[in-house]
DNA sequence: TAGATTGTTAATCGATTAACAATC
DNA sequence: TAGATTGTTAATCGATTAACAATC
């Protein structure tokens, strides 16, 4: 087991893991003790061997013709990915859905704790947000000095997110998690992970209009 | 090019293409003229390989040694995705994301144009977002009756969501873009589109966990 | 015991990448 | 003309799925 943790997974496994653990945590509501890969398979209405296959990168060993013990299933993708612990993260733009994210309180279940918010509009800064106080951009020195913050949440319009992301770098932060439809260019040794809208709209259009025509 | 032009993409193709849009809107503001494969695939940091064959799913032509013609290329991306209409959509759930939601015009640019919002919090009902009156979900008979509104957007709490997704479908709407966690269960000839923040948040904590044990 | 499920190795499938002729 | 780029066919790569022995 110890020795599969720290191999990395593909990303359509990783893709899979947190809905995995949503399907456990109702499960768990239930007080089921033991889950088989098929039962949370017909859930998510994919293949059962996917789900095993996919479990297996979490080092978690089952018992053939019971299934996982629940508890431990959950606890063991909640490690893998990191998410038993929380991992501090700045967020820079206070817009529409940077608010959502502030006060989406569920992302400390998935390994992320907003400590501090960032946005240059001079009508927002001083004004306070879930409990944090939006502050200007420059203050991320002070914090960037004192703090370990290593991700930083970019949800800037199109126009500032580079400079953003420049700076958040520059301040000791190794991964992004970029919510704005720019291609961020950064080194090589930063993750960057974006979240565009727009590309699971253009999924759903796309198809639509394919149905329109079928008819 | 005509022929082409309802062949539908494979999933990764279909999710790249807005990504194309975006560099050549960026592009247009410069008034370039042509642009190559070559030239968005540095952008984007990918093959030019890729984003050749990706373009030709939408039957456009591009001319050897020069390129393609950049408005030509805009409108034919977009004619592929639906992109050049919009479609009617309803929005039910008014927490932080679904008013970001509702407020983000861009998404008109997208396809997309919501015409009603939906919640079923008192508190909430009457009230104005973006120019919208929210009204109690009940009235979506009343729409359903009268308009041909073929996108329902979920951005509730997942306990309300299944149910949401049930009175929508009876209300005659053929495409669900799903913001909740849930695995919502429909007939096979509805499309659901699902943005789950929690599978990209995945991705960036695991990799981050990875680098940590790196060094 | 018989049956269901795990875990692993092999086969298949589909997307990406390479190769290259055609051409402005 | 020479070089860059398109468009298409073939090769490669990686993820999904199938097969099956091991086992509670």
């Amino acid at each position: 087991m110890k020795d599969k943790k720290n191999t990395s997974a593909s990303l359509p496994t990783l893709r899979r893991l947190p809905r995995y653990i949503h399907v456990l945590k109702r499960l768990k509501l239930k007080n089921t003790e033991y889950v088989s890969a098929t039962t949370i398979a017909e859930e998510l209405e994919i293949e059962s061997i996917q789900v095993r296959k996919d479990l297996s990168v979490t080092g978690i060993v089952g018992k053939p013709k019971i299934g996982f013990e629940l508890d431990e299933l959950i606890i063991s993708i909640q490690e893998f990915l990191n998410w038993n612990k929380q991992e501090d993260a700045y967020l820079i733009g206070v817009g529409g859905l940077g608010k959502a994210i502030v006060s989406y309180e569920n992302f400390k279940n998935y390994g992320l704790n907003i400590v501090a918010v960032f946005d240059n509009n001079k009508k927002k800064i001083g004004k306070k947000i879930n409990g944090l106080e939006i502050l200007p951009l420059d203050k991320l020195y002070d914090f960037g000095e004192r703090k370990n913050v290593k991700i930083g949440v970019i949800t800037t319009p199109a126009s500032a997110a580079q400079e953003v992301c420049d700076k958040l770098i520059i301040n000791g932060v190794k991964a992004i998690w970029n919510f704005s439809p720019v291609s961020l260019k950064a080194p090589k040794d930063i993750i960057i992970e974006s979240v565009h809208l727009s590309q699971s709209l253009a999924v759903l259009t796309h198809k639509l209009s394919m149905k329109v025509i079928e008819k």
